[in-house]
DNA sequence: AGCACGCCGACT
DNA sequence: GTCGGCGTGCTC
């Protein structure tokens, strides 16, 4: 439309958009000095800009023509720190639809997300440089009558004979002082050269694996050009992996590159190893377990395109990429792509948004899908890939259900697994002995008393950890020496209770003392490197068991194990998280999918309570997922999630009562914005499910709706007034939409 | 979140 | 007299 404003205030844009790191749900408007005003600074270009008392690093988001603000009250831009925009406009655009989607502020969740080093206003490093040796003319034409050093005119002739030879290589055979006396005599100097081009004819260092019919259905129909998300659902060892190399292989020799999403770092060696030895192309990571000049590092080599493949977990959703070709999310259902603190975004989710917004394909792999992406498939939003057979010779694992009630358990174990376990122990084989609970037993109580020694700062009891002596929270990592009495009654008989890994392993190791006992586990794999060891050791074959928590259910391939044995199948089947069910069955068949992955047949035990259970029966006769289909009946019939939006404003205080309080004003004030109806309800302020956590009382506001819009309506709006409330400085307070854990 | 202002208690 | 406790307000 029309403005009826002076031509020069429309050719010249006078206000710069900023989004500062704060928790304040706004961007904030500069005036851009004329001084700066040749050169205006791009949308995600950093400045430099005075807020409040001090100045701080800010990233423009817009420029504009007008501000709501009062214009002579508006500052002016100190600085602008990047020539060219930091953040390319297609990741601008998807912080944005995620601040806006997850009702984040924006400046916390760019910053957030930037490398450190880059919020402190470090300029992007250039590209490293080569050095490169070569002869000189004269070197070439009469070096040797300049040189007199045998390794100094060896040096040469192989300068002269091959030129360009990269300095690090060569100061693995001559000293610096060599290379520096040919520099000296002006018989050779230094090149310097950039990143160097991908070579896609010799891209591939391995030849790609032949597929089965089904993996080649599946590589037929992926279409590497344009947007679509395709689920790729094929239980553990059907290949999976091998289908994201050959497509990776297709878009790289496009010139494009892939971003590659897995859940976690524990993840990484392996997975890199394997994309590794399979391309000759730069690949970088993206993980927690850099320094930051390493993340810089990598982020900017993925920002420039010089880096083919960018590995990372949930957060490098957000590297930027020059020529994004492709979006690989592995382990889809894994929790660990939901950030639980701050901005709580699902990389799932976002990754998804940012393929569509670079109309570039996505993959999403698991052999245990959840029941949203199923669900999407099912809309129609995504394309649902199955791989059913196993690759290679391996066979799916059979189970068995052994009945606790029925059985003498020692430790955790009962006597028909221990058989189970002594079998397969003397054939040679492996074997994976499942727990999730860490330490030695769950609980510290009296014989005499009852009494349960628990956390001072969470509602929980404390665990006995035996090593060490001590009793220690998992939650808030308080630790105490073991009582020597009862506190209460102090009597002398504490007793620890139920079963950890620690005493299972023991149990283990004392009944088969010939043979390797390895725990894999939080407290076992502290160490850097430790539970690389532990993974090689297993991989060299030799029998042994294994005994660990779900650390050992996360993608690692084991080629020999025979046997998988879940001591509590149990836990999860009466949570009152309404996925629990869900994160059960994954679990299950994820560590069964640890069995028999090579040319062993593999077995699956499973010691439970509830023999009975209908969805164990499900899950092990049907499989996964006729299990999912009867879940998501029920969640159908429930109005949960995927079949509902929800979203939690979550709050926590040092106080019992404010947290509760800020957020039964916060529930009036969302019924004055939407008054509760069919389509738009609200449950609580409920306390969360450990109410006091690290001496922290937490509460929970549930807000469910049929329709997305109508709760960005209403988040939009309450979010603004929440902001307001004095009540709102007492506590902690955030929005979680789509929540993964209640 | 930071950071300042401001208005009341025990210290060299 | 003032050093400093954390309540309240503001950030273009």
């Amino acid at each position: 439309m029309a403005d009826l404003k002076p031509l020069a205030s429309i050719s010249k844009p006078l206000i710069v958009r900023v989004a500062v790191l704060s928790p304040l749900r706004r961007s904030f408007d500069y005036l851009l000095p004329d001084e700066l005003a040749k050169s205006p600074p791009q949308p995600g270009c950093r400045v430099s800009v005075p807020f409040g008392r001090r100045t701080v690093i800010g990233l423009v988001i817009e420029l504009a023509e007008s501000s709501d603000f009062d214009l002579d009250k508006l500052k002016p831009v100190d600085a602008i720190v990047d020539a060219d925009p930091l953040l390319p406009k297609s990741l601008f655009k998807l912080f944005n639809w995620a601040a806006n989607y997850y009702h984040h502020p924006i400046g916390d969740a760019l910053f957030t997300a930037l490398p450190v080093l880059l919020r402190t206003g470090r300029p992007l490093p250039e590209p490293r440089l080569t050095r490169l040796w070569q002869a000189t003319k004269t070197g070439i034409e009469n070096g040797h009558e300049l040189l007199r050093g045998a390794k100094q005119r060896a040096l040469l002739d192989e300068l002269a004979a091959d030129p360009l030879r990269i300095e690090n290589d060569l100061l693995k055979r001559y000293s610096r002082a060599t290379l520096n006396s040919l520099l000296e005599k002006q018989v050779a100097e230094i090149v310097f050269i950039g990143p160097q081009e991908i070579d896609v004819e010799n891209l591939l260092r391995q030849p790609p694996l032949t597929l089965n019919p089904s993996q080649q259905q599946a590589m037929d129909t992926i279409d590497c050009h344009g947007f679509n998300s395709w689920l790729l659902d094929g239980v553990t060892g059907s290949g999976k992996t091998e289908i994201y190399l050959q497509c990776i292989e297709k878009i790289i020799r496009y010139g494009r590159q892939a971003l590659v999403l897995i859940p976690e770092i524990s993840l990484t060696p392996q997975t890199e190893k394997r994309f590794r030895d399979r391309f000759n192309a730069p690949l970088v990571m993206l993980h927690s377990g850099l320094t930051d000049q390493e993340r810089l590092e990598s982020w900017a080599q993925a920002a420039r395109g010089e880096a083919a493949i960018v590995l990372g977990t949930r957060s490098a959703v957000f590297t930027p990429l020059k020529r994004p070709g492709i979006i690989i999310l592995d382990e889809e259902h894994d929790q660990s792509y939901k950030q639980q603190d701050g901005f709580r975004y699902s990389a799932r989710d976002l990754a998804v948004i940012r393929a569509k917004q670079e109309t570039i394909p996505i993959i999403l792999g698991s052999a245990t899908p959840s029941l949203e992406s199923l669900n999407n498939c099912a809309t129609g939003r995504y394309r649902h890939l199955l791989l059913r057979a196993r690759a290679g010779e391996a066979v799916q694992p059979h189970w068995r259900m052994v009945d606790l009630r029925a059985e003498q358990v020692e430790c955790g174990i009962a006597t028909s697994t221990l058989s189970a376990i002594r079998e397969a122990v003397a054939q040679n084989q492996q074997v994976l002995v499942f727990l999730n609970r860490r330490g030695f037993a769950p609980a510290m109580l009296c014989h005499d008393c009852g009494f349960a020694v628990d956390c001072p700062n969470c509602d929980t009891r404390l665990t006995v950890h035996r090593r060490h002596q001590r009793l220690l929270c998992h939650h808030c990592n308080y630790s105490r020496r073991l009582p020597q009495c009862c506190p209460n009654c102090q009597s002398q008989r504490m007793v620890a209770a139920g079963d950890g890994t620690e005493r299972s392993e023991g149990f283990l190791q004392s009944r088969f003392p010939d043979t390797p006992v390895l725990r894999i586990d939080r407290d076992t794999t502290r160490k850097k490197n430790a539970m690389q060891e532990m993974f090689d050791a297993v991989d060299s074959g030799e029998p042994c068991v294994l005994i660990g928590t779900q650390m050992l259910a996360k993608g690692h391939h084991f080629a020999n194990i025979s046997l998988v044995a879940v001591l509590d199948a149990d836990s999860g089947l009466f949570s009152a998280d309404f996925r629990a069910h869900e994160r059960l069955g994954q679990l299950l068949v994820q560590v069964a999918g640890r069995s028999g992955r090579g040319k062993i047949a593999g077995s699956v035990i499973l010691q439970t309570h509830q023999p009975d259970h209908p969805l164990l029966d499900v899950l092990i006769k049907q499989g996964y997922s006729h299990f999912a289909n009867l879940l998501s009946e029920q969640r159908q019939l429930l109005q949960l999630p995927p079949f509902s939006q929800l979203t939690l404003i979550r709050a926590d205080a040092d106080r019992p009562d404010s947290a509760e309080a800020f957020l039964q004003q916060a529930r009036q004030i969302a019924e004055s914005i939407i008054s509760p109806s069919p389509s738009l309800s609200y449950l609580g302020p409920l306390p969360a499910l450990m109410e006091r956590r690290n001496s922290r009382y937490r509460y929970l506001l549930q807000i469910s709706g049929e329709r997305r819009s109508d709760l960005n309506y209403l988040l939009s709006h309450l979010v603004l007034q929440l902001e307001k409330l004095p009540a709102a400085r007492q506590v902690r307070w955030g929005i979680d939409v789509d929540p993964q854990e209640l």
